[in-house]
RNA sequence: GGGCGGUUAGCUCAGCUGGUCAGAGCGCCUCGCUUACACCGAGGAAGUCACUGGUUCGAGUCCAGUACCGCCCACCA
């Protein structure tokens, strides 16, 4: 049999190229990834756990950030799967209205055409095909992260199921008064020629111009200019065509006595009143301040207040409109030029100097926002907000971490009704329909309604709305609209509400605010129990990743080179819930070389089976009678982990899991389990029944750390799993195995061991020390405890080997060790006392140099530890155990000190 | 203007409800191709846990303040 095989049929090293997508069409085959899949093992009387995966944004390719969302959600999902509960990951897709369409319109854009020029078939046309080809592409990508996603319950925001969702749910909210369409100031993106919600503006500080600006005012009787001014300030003169008013503080003395008189407003000689508003700040600008409701927020409110027309002079591209002006057709900033250059020449700018200022951006195309009066529909979103802070604050969702309830109380409790029109093509058409009269009637009827409800008209001379909806909206149904609501479908029944909501946080209100409030609004449950918010991906320098940048790594091409569990398993091990984590390359180099350590510590354990085993045995439990105690040390071992386990999966702190379990499996399983092992493996003297016990022992703790493991890394646990015997009562897939149960602790086997590890490491380090040749074989003569006496004796050949200890000579008290062995290097690891290289030649100033040290270092702690009992408040106050810990521990010192100092010669 | 994070070995970060927590990975130094693994093994160096006070018998761990860094929210022309 070659070195290759060894029977396991395990390639040498790690290679997952070679299973994973083998692997996948394994779990796809077995039909294991529904919770009422044919290769389901689950309990269907358990509580079913759900997680509605944030379905990505069907523009393209996934990014890191998406493969961190899966490896989070699998890894909650696998675990309870395992736990025998039945498990539904739902995978989906969304359209993503302005984003598909941004990219879609960069990409005609480069064969010369615009979305007008394509019209509204053609363009969607294009979309569709657009979409079927990113949709394979994004559900592949999926599949190579290893999410298992019950497929056949895959949906996306703009099917049928979705679409009816929508209808229902606007049908619904415009039922309970929640949905209203009314003329409101809108975020309008002049770039993507349609408006956006409040969320989707990016306050952009900017350094800008404050303008002081001379208005003339007039007689309003005879028209005549009585030659006063009063100057304004702005950033914005293009507005100026637009103002209404002009505006002053009421307790200003200055302007006092211009309120009520009347201004003339340039170029369109519009003559507007002073007015008087508590809002103006005297101490800005010039005190004075123009007035345009339909261009800004804080006009039109003063608009309101005083009943003042708005008068807009922009249009969808924001180009100066329906001023009757020589401005007409301009651009807005080419506008601005104009003007000021006129009111130059007018002699009426006064002033500009230098101003530091936000400007609102549009999210998805930078361009600056432009504040417009529109028609449009809104969602009311108080009473919303109301129940939604009411599910959190009774806990009846929790969300985590917990520090970010803060925040969402803080938007939930200042938020404005929500402009879901969206004057794009991509998405779903608001149903709502209007008619001659201009009656509104909403329907969730596929073909629409009837008649006019109000007036009774034929649906013939009934118009639908152009706009379509927000992308959130149909996202925020999400984690019902998936399970068949509106009706009420077995998995709607079964499913909701679902168990995690899992997603970054920077979505925090675009997408959880909403499913929330409409979750609870529509189905009268809130549509989550936890909200676990992962933080974001950054490159090693902690910028956000961004094509544009150049510093994306490509999850695809990470599984390439590495594959899906070490990306996996970095992506985890790195992230604490909610803060960002900076990733690269040497993360990932981590990870695999994990991956290749169980790897090759699987290929150890089986080609290390004892030939009176036969290959194809089934799974047997160690022989308790036979164990040694490097066996019941290593099977404590695994409980405790295991517990330990449970306990961080308990708390989503998943990063300690990893953590956990890197660490037992490289620096206990693999450093000593096997190293300990292999001993008595090939000890030929030892009985057959124990060789057999120790290979068991490690099959079941193999066992127990690929089980603990599948969640994070699961398709080399699969693979690997594969390879060793399985118990009877066992699947045919570790996915649908069973959760490890936590089994007993044996502290005395852990301590006793542990004790012999600490000695052999003292060995080893006082050879490396004292440059001892390392190959050499030396003697070594130790005394040791009574209570060590059986598992020493018991470990002797691992200690030989593990320490190049020949002869082992075991002395009853340090006394007689001494006697035996008067020179050599000295070891003390606990009370265990050893001296190495007895009679032999080594460097004797190197090994006083380190006693030296080890001796500073206990005379240290021996000192802190005194000094602390030297206190009565502390023997009063501190609890008896952490007393009794250290007074132990001075003990222990103590000792150490003595027996350091004497073989100092001191 | 509010709110929230971060500041722990050269780098990236863990450290839950205060007492063996001063840790890990990478990097670095010295050795080693020992019969699972050089994607490895053995050994080692390295931190006044940002700063200042306070609470406590005891504080990276709690409280207050300060300084930087980052993020979110917010209608000042």
């Amino acid at each position: 049999m070659t070195e290759t095989t060894s029977g396991s049929g395990l390639a040498r090293s790690y290679r997952p190229a070679d299973f994973e997508a083998a692997i996948y069409e394994r779990w796809l085959a077995a039909d294991v990834f529904a919770p009422d899949g044919r290769g389901s093992t689950a309990d269907p009387n358990a509580e079913p756990f759900v997680i509605i995966q944030p379905p990505p944004n069907i523009t393209g390719s996934l990014h890191l950030g998406h493969a961190q969302r899966t490896a989070v959600e699998d890894l909650m999902t696998r675990h309870a799967r395992m736990l025998g509960r039945p498990a539904l990951l739902l995978p989906g897709l969304d359209h993503a209205s302005i984003a598909a369409q941004f990219v879609l319109d960069g990409i005609i854009a480069r064969e010369g055409e615009t979305r007008q020029s394509l019209g509204r078939e053609r363009y969607l046309e294009r979309m569709r095909d657009f979409v079927a080809v990113t949709r394979d592409v994004m559900l592949s990508q999926q599949r190579r992260v290893g999410g298992s996603f019950d497929w056949s319950r895959l949906r996306f925001t703009m099917d049928e199921v979705s679409a009816r969702a929508v209808r229902e749910a606007f049908s619904r909210l415009y039922r309970d008064g929640l949905a209203y369409r009314t003329q409101a100031l809108v975020n309008w993106c002049p770039g993507c020629r349609t408006s956006v919600s409040d969320l989707e503006v990016v306050p952009t500080p900017e350094t800008g111009t404050l303008w002081t600006v001379r208005y003339h005012l007039v007689d309003p009787a005879t028209g005549a200019s009585p030659d006063r001014t009063i100057s304004v300030a702005t950033t914005r003169p293009e507005t100026i065509l637009g103002d209404t008013a002009v505006a002053v503080h009421p307790d200003d003395g200055r302007y006092r006595d211009l309120v009520g008189a009347t201004v003339r407003i340039p170029f369109v000689e519009r003559d507007v009143p002073v007015i008087a508003d508590d809002a103006v700040d005297p101490a800005f600008g010039t005190g004075a301040v123009k007035v345009t409701p339909a261009h800004d927020r804080d006009d039109h409110e003063v608009g309101l207040r005083h009943g003042l027309p708005a008068i807009g002079v922009l249009d969808d591209a924001a180009a100066i409109a329906g001023t009757s002006t020589r401005y007409e057709g301009l651009d807005r900033y080419e506008a601005r030029k104009r003007i000021l250059a006129d009111l130059e020449a007018r002699g009426d700018l006064v002033a500009s100097k230098p101003h530091e200022m936000v400007v609102g951006r549009c999210q998805r195309s930078g361009d600056v926002i432009e504040p417009r009066l529109k028609v449009q529909w809104f969602v009311r979103v108080a009473p919303l907000a109301a129940a939604a802070l009411e599910a959190t604050r009774t806990g009846r969702t929790r969300i985590l971490p917990e520090r970010f309830e803060k925040t969402w109380e803080q938007w939930l409790t200042g938020i404005h009704d929500w402009n879901v029109s969206r004057q794009l093509w991509w998405g779903h058409r608001i149903p709502a329909w209007y008619c001659p009269e201009g009656h509104i009637t909403v329907s969730a009827e596929p073909g629409g309604p009837p008649a006019c409800e109000v007036c009774g008209r034929p649906a013939v001379e009934l118009e639908q709305e152009s706009d379509i909806f927000d992308t959130w909206f149909s996202s925020g149904l999400w984690p019902f609209s998936t399970l068949g609501w509106p009706d009420d479908t077995p998995d709607f029944r079964r499913f909701y509400p679902t168990s995690v909501m899992e997603t970054g946080y920077d979505i925090i209100f675009f997408w959880v605010a909403r499913m929330m409030m409409l979750g609870i609004h529509l189905t009268g449950r809130e549509p989550f129990q936890t909200v676990y918010l992962s933080g974001l991906i950054r490159d090693p320098l902690g910028q956000k990743m961004s094509k544009t940048k150049g510093n994306v790594l490509d999850p695809l091409g990470v599984i390439d080179e590495t594959g899906a569990d070490p990306l996996r398993f970095a992506l985890i091990h790195g992230a604490t819930p909610g803060n960002d984590q900076r990733f690269g390359r040497t993360k990932l180099d981590s990870a695999r070389n994990f991956a290749n350590k169980l790897w090759n510590a699987t290929r150890f354990v089986v080609g290390a089976r004892p030939a009176s085993i036969a290959p194809s045995a089934e799974r047997a439990l160690p022989d308790r009678r036979h164990l040694g105690p490097a066996e019941r040390w290593l099977l404590s071992r695994v409980a405790a982990v295991t517990h330990a386990v449970d306990a961080a999966l308990a708390g989503y702190a998943f990063g300690e899991v990893t953590r956990l379990l890197y660490e037992a499996i490289w620096s206990e399983f693999c450093d000593w389990g096997l190293e300990l092992a292999k001993i008595r493996l090939a000890d030929p003297t030892a009985p057959a029944a124990e060789r057999e016990a120790t290979w068991w022992t490690l099959v079941e703790a193999l066992d127990a750390y690929l089980r603990l493991l599948h969640p994070v890394m699961p398709f080399v646990t699969e693979a690997l799993w594969a390879a060793i015997p399985h118990r009877r009562s066992d699947p045919e897939l570790l996915i649908v195995a069973r959760w490890p149960g936590v089994g007993e602790r044996d502290a005395a086997a852990e301590a006793d061991v542990e004790a012999i590890v600490a000695l052999v490491r003292g060995i080893r380090n006082a050879r490396a020390e004292a440059n001892v040749e390392p190959g050499s074989w030396l003697p070594v003569d130790v005394s040791i405890p009574q209570r060590l006496g059986g598992t020493f004796e018991a470990l002797r050949p691992a200690i030989e080997r593990l320490a190049r200890a020949r002869p082992l000579s075991r002395h009853l008290t340090p006394e007689a060790l001494r006697e035996a062995a008067p020179d050599g290097l000295t070891v003390l690891a606990g009370d265990i006392e050893a001296t190495v290289g007895r009679g032999a030649r080594q460097d004797a100033g190197l090994d006083t140099a380190r006693l030296e040290k080890e001796l500073a270092e206990a005379q240290a702690r021996l000192d802190a530890v005194r000094e602390r009992l030297s206190s009565h408040a502390f023997l009063a106050r501190a609890p008896r155990a952490i007393v009794d810990g250290a007074r132990a521990s001075e003990a222990e010192l103590a000792a150490s000190v003595d027996r350091l100092a004497d073989r100092l010669g001191r």
